[in-house]
DNA sequence: ACCTGAACACCGTTCAAGT
DNA sequence: ACCTGAACACCGTTCAAGT
């Protein structure tokens, strides 16, 4: 659907001559595309604004006629990130699952673009129809079940830190926490790690799972709840 | 103290010549107060190698005979900022309050470091003794009211994951949620959005607040802050 | 309106030359 | 060992010129 254009009969790059083309060759939903493309295969560290021209097959200066900066293009990569998101449990399933499900995918898709985090944890989301839409969704599923309408806003925003947070967590290396030479002036600290190890599980994923449930219960109460859900708990 | 080469008795700036000091005017620790320099009065967008090696009079190359990149000066910057954070009240005060000032105190003076927050959340801690030293506090801490070792380790993990986010909430913009043209399609939200406004307090400050609350309470468990030792958890 | 191509003002980093 | 100064390979962004 892409419309690339087609080399001219030749073998030769379909380079274009200057000045305006008969029909458009970028729009934000290509550029948008293109920049996910470069990031998927080779990193946010590959998502320049040389490298998404290239991709798109234009001189760089032309991505200037429709964003006005490279934070703009990143804001359009973020709001079709946000359809990762899922948030299709509340009102559907007992609140504690659809909060759960919404926080865990909504880490997972920004463990994946961790680059985007301090972007979008500053943004006015006024500009993301998708993330507001999110928002009302968890509002509502909050609302229904009898949440004072002052402490929607600030509960939904205590999730998101936590979200953030455990998502740029879930990118750091395995062994971050190793304290190397000085284990020795840490022993219960280091008595900790080496426990952990030994479960086997994933150290970001626990950590993850352990803070979620807790500040689910601790916003929801303890109660039996939602019947708790799909993954394994932490053992006792 | 710092020696600064004084102007030969002209009026010119002190300009050093090529070739090897007679005592060396650059070391880790004067870089690292330069880089701190500039950010508490022009923030980190101005924290250049070239603005750094400026403030410090030397040109930015020199820079590099003590720091091999830019990322071991944001280092260096992270350990000492560190020393901000406090973690005394482990052993002196209930566990819940000791964990209260350290979360508080952590997450402040990484909303005034915010960008550094990216860099700490992928970097081996085996480099910042510091940072260890605050980790065996708080392991010790949960150690002596009973944890269970492999819990420690994700309880702390998840709590710093939860003040990261809430540090970099703590930049955003006041009206960052506000929906603008939007509202209208968002019923709930925007009413919860209004009733928090009505509140007066700060939002990011409320939702710290109230994320910590739950978070504690989940992790300690409900009781009456005290002795509370893993698992279970009161009321709703 | 929307593209190219040249140019600008930066970046972090390297390296030969100096003492 | 530790500095200077020139140079390199990038960045994002601007703008005149073209159609």
């Amino acid at each position: 659907m892409s419309v690339p254009p087609k080399a001219d009969g030749g073998t030769a790059v379909p380079r274009r001559r200057a000045g305006r083309p008969s029909n458009a060759v970028l729009d934000r939903a290509h550029i948008t595309t293109a920049a996910l493309g470069i990031v998927s295969e080779r990193g946010y560290p590959a998502l320049t604004m040389a490298a998404l021209a290239r991709q798109l097959g234009v001189s760089p200066s032309a991505l200037y006629n429709h964003a006005s900066s490279k934070q703009e293009v990143l804001q359009w990569v973020q709001e079709r990130v946000m359809s990762g998101v899922d948030s299709t449990g509340f009102g559907r399933v007992p609140l504690r699952e659809a909060l759960r499900r919404w926080a865990r995918s909504y880490r997972d898709v920004f463990a994946e673009h961790a680059p985007l985090i301090p972007v979008v944890a500053v943004l006015p989301v006024a500009g993301s129809p998708r993330t507001l839409r999110m928002y009302e969704s968890v509002a509502e599923g909050l609302s229904t079940e009898g949440w004072h309408p002052e402490r929607i806003v600030p509960a939904i925003v205590a999730l998101e830190s936590f979200i953030f947070g455990s998502a740029l967590d879930a990118t750091a290396p395995l062994d971050i926490l190793d304290p190397g030479q000085h284990a020795s002036a840490l022993p219960v600290f280091a008595g900790a790690l080496e426990a952990q190890r030994a479960t086997g599980a994933g150290p970001a994923d626990t950590a993850f799972e352990l803070g979620l449930d807790a500040l689910l219960t601790g916003l929801l109460g303890a109660g039996e709840a939602g019947q708790e859900s799909g993954r394994e708990s932490p053992p006792a």
